[in-house]
DNA sequence: CCCCGATTCAAATGGCCATTTGAAATATTT
DNA sequence: AAATATTTCAAATGGCCATTTGAATCGGGG
């Protein structure tokens, strides 16, 4: 019958947000306990340390972000080419684009871009490539029969890139745009951009390819 | 006649190195006064403050890269759409992969972008804005007439993005791919996807503007 | 050679941080 | 309700860091 929130769970939920929010080097355990409204010995009783904490933070994160927005999400029902990059970019966009708890797995993986700890081989295994083959397979097929391995994966990189570059690039429209949140409709559009101008790059690449 | 390097010049370059790998946070003057083989009190004296010293690696980095680099080097005489595409990829892309002094610009942004220190503000209207101007003409002149405002911000944004994305994600390549330094050969390739990628790209764009 | 400004140096200073400690409070079991 | 286990707490501890300090060293002009 104990419905509140357990201090070990608001421990984590303000993880999420300092370490989303400066790195995990930056981010500090005081700031966290504050947040989470416990004591500043409460990382360590109930994680053992800092690391520990970030290591729950980060399957906490990825748990929420790939619930609320799944990569398949949105897809008609005999999707075309592009119904599965617009699936695929519509669920980045509303991820970065997200200011609850689903926003920060991005932002989480910024700070490991920049800054990686052990915890990114991890990451890389268990959910980033996974998540990638979405996008392999749908690459694969629009390319059609013997294309060469490298073919497929610049064509995935320059999908991803138009998608993660979103994130990456945060801090620039927060300062030279204005902080601007983002509407639903402005999400589907850019989400129907990359969808747009993927085909179009994919179907260039695969004219090139059989002269 | 005296060509021996100086302190100070030293201390720069040992900073910019050492706030490329680690971030203005991270890095610490005692490890740049060591790289530097200066005192540990010769940022102190040199430059006033670590920030100050950060202020002087910025406008060093980018000198360098931009000089070595330029976005419109390799344009040939009568430049195609695809040619001014390619030279932008061409150079940020050699920007990205060298390994030397010139390679450290991009890895300042990507820890800037992280964890944003009161020189971004400069940095975007002094260096990144000016050099996306290249790419909003060409995008502008392959659009034509009454595009948009938001069109051409869109398509700027899917090219930069291929681009700046082998920028945030090399942690993830180095990791997961082995280190693997870049042959020119592959720096070509990458930059000639990449424009042939766009050009399709932008071809799909300007066709459904136009029904 | 000596003086003086510029530079280098080793040793403090003071602040911040993760983690520990041992006691106090709270919850659970018997 | 006593006994025990779990959780919270405030106050250390010890390490790292940017910056300061004041003395020592250097290098060129008189």
């Amino acid at each position: 019958m104990d419905n509140a929130i357990t201090t070990k769970q608001r421990l984590i939920q303000a993880g999420c947000e300092i370490f989303a929010e400066k790195g995990y080097r930056a981010a500090t355990v005081a700031e966290i306990c504050e947040m989470a409204e416990a004591n500043i010995a409460a990382v360590n009783y109930h994680f053992r340390d800092k690391e520990t904490l970030y290591d729950e933070v980060w399957r906490h994160a990825f748990e929420v972000t790939s619930t609320i927005f799944p990569i398949d999400a949105s897809l008609p029902e005999n999707p075309t080419l592009e119904d599965y990059i617009y699936s695929y970019a519509f669920a980045i966009v509303h991820r970065v684009f997200n200011d609850d708890e689903a926003g920060l797995f991005p932002k989480l993986l910024h700070q490991e871009m920049s800054n990686p700890t052990l915890a990114l081989d991890r990451i890389a295994k268990e959910v980033l490539f996974p998540q990638s083959q979405f996008l392999g397979k749908v690459v694969h097929a629009a390319l059609e029969q013997k294309i060469p391995e490298e073919q497929i994966r610049l064509c995935m990189h320059s999908i991803i890139g138009q998608c993660a570059f979103f994130n990456f690039s945060r801090p620039l429209r927060e300062r030279v745009i204005g902080k601007k949140t983002m509407t639903e409709e402005e999400k589907e559009k850019l989400a129907r951009h990359i969808a747009a101008f993927s085909l179009g790059g994919l179907n260039e690449i695969k004219k090139r390819q059989q002269p």
